[in-house]
DNA sequence: ACCTGAACACCGTTCAAGT
DNA sequence: ACCTGAACACCGTTCAAGT
């Protein structure tokens, strides 16, 4: 009774986003059910309306938590690297592919709801400062010399795919091989060539 | 009727499979149903089941058809590219970006969907296919001295990580810029530093 | 072999009404 | 402000029955 009275006061939307999240991750973002959803919480099949105009707008706003908590995840990660390139990059590498593989199918729903027209404005602003945050890695590399100069957007984009697309490749279990820890030593290695300066 | 009775003598599939992807390439895969499906296509809402045990078979059916033209797609366009390995890196990055953007919503699906782990055989093997393919493409260069040495698991993955992750980017528009044309010759030569030989 | 029609259990969404 | 209950139109899936 204490519980659900909760949900009367004002977490319900925590409560339905993390449902959501756990969902998806467990059984897919295709067996989502709100009504299930609101079962579970103890509320009525109607009540998720209050907070969610639709199921595309819980799944935005979810999309949402994974931009903000993979910038944040990467900020902690930097944090406690050291000052070189090569191990802020290492660093950084790990973070994404961590969370690539503890939140695949999140990642899937981070990347795959743009296509969506009617995408939300702070949709958009969360995945951007996401992109931004890779890209001023990017930065500090070409501050300390170590990564070629030119404009961050073309340096970068190398970069930001390659782990991208690592990060989503191990998520899927779409790499030839598992490659327990040494892969992301290579990897890394093959990025810093990539954005070497020149000679 | 005469139209109609053609999906009585065989060509249903097929036509569940066409319908199926115009849906998700102009609405997403969310707003797949069966139902309506059968409807366009003139037939009992219970028909397709004959062909798809259910929807997920259905969209793993789809997911193949994407690996399968995705590697066709991509060996035209090397028969087509010259012989030095720049050339056809260029021309393999190419087709594979023209791919993801002409594909987007086939693209993420093919790649959620071995999440699912009742993924098919058939679906596995045509995506082992495709990877192959891609890592095959590194083995021309590693034979032409122009890719570093080593087992092509590690050299390959690098190369196909930064295809992939593009690809994927610029499908789901999240690149600072959409760098029309010269953004893929500047990420060509980005993966060729990455993975020509040390020296 | 392939499809139909009815049936079942479940959805998402809306809206008057309650507290 | 937030939630409920009923209502509506729509699903996916199954299965006896038709051809």
């Amino acid at each position: 009774m204490q519980t659900r009275r909760r949900y009367h006061h004002g977490d319900l939307r925590a409560a339905l986003l993390t449902g959501a999240e756990d969902t998806i991750r467990e059984k897919g973002p295709a067996a989502l059910s709100l009504r299930e959803l609101a079962r579970d919480l103890g509320v009525s099949h109607a009540a998720p309306s209050r907070h969610f105009k639709d199921k595309q707008a819980l799944l935005e706003a979810l999309a949402l938590v994974g931009f903000d908590r993979i910038t944040q995840t990467m900020t902690a990660a930097l944090v406690g690297a050291g000052e070189s390139f090569a191990g802020r990059l290492a660093a950084g590498a790990r973070a994404y592919v961590d969370f690539a593989v503890a939140n695949a199918e999140l990642l899937d729903l981070m990347y795959s709801i743009k296509h969506a027209p009617e995408a939300s404005e702070e949709l958009s602003a969360a995945s951007q400062r996401w992109t931004e945050q890779m890209m001023s890695l990017i930065a500090e590399g070409q501050r300390r010399g170590e990564v070629r100069e030119g404009p961050l957007e073309r340096v970068g984009t190398g970069v930001f795919s390659t782990l991208h697309g690592y990060a989503t490749l191990v998520a899927s279990d779409s790499l030839p091989e598992e490659m327990p820890g040494g892969g992301l030593d290579e990897l890394v290695a093959y990025i810093l060539r990539g954005c070497a300066p020149d000679k």
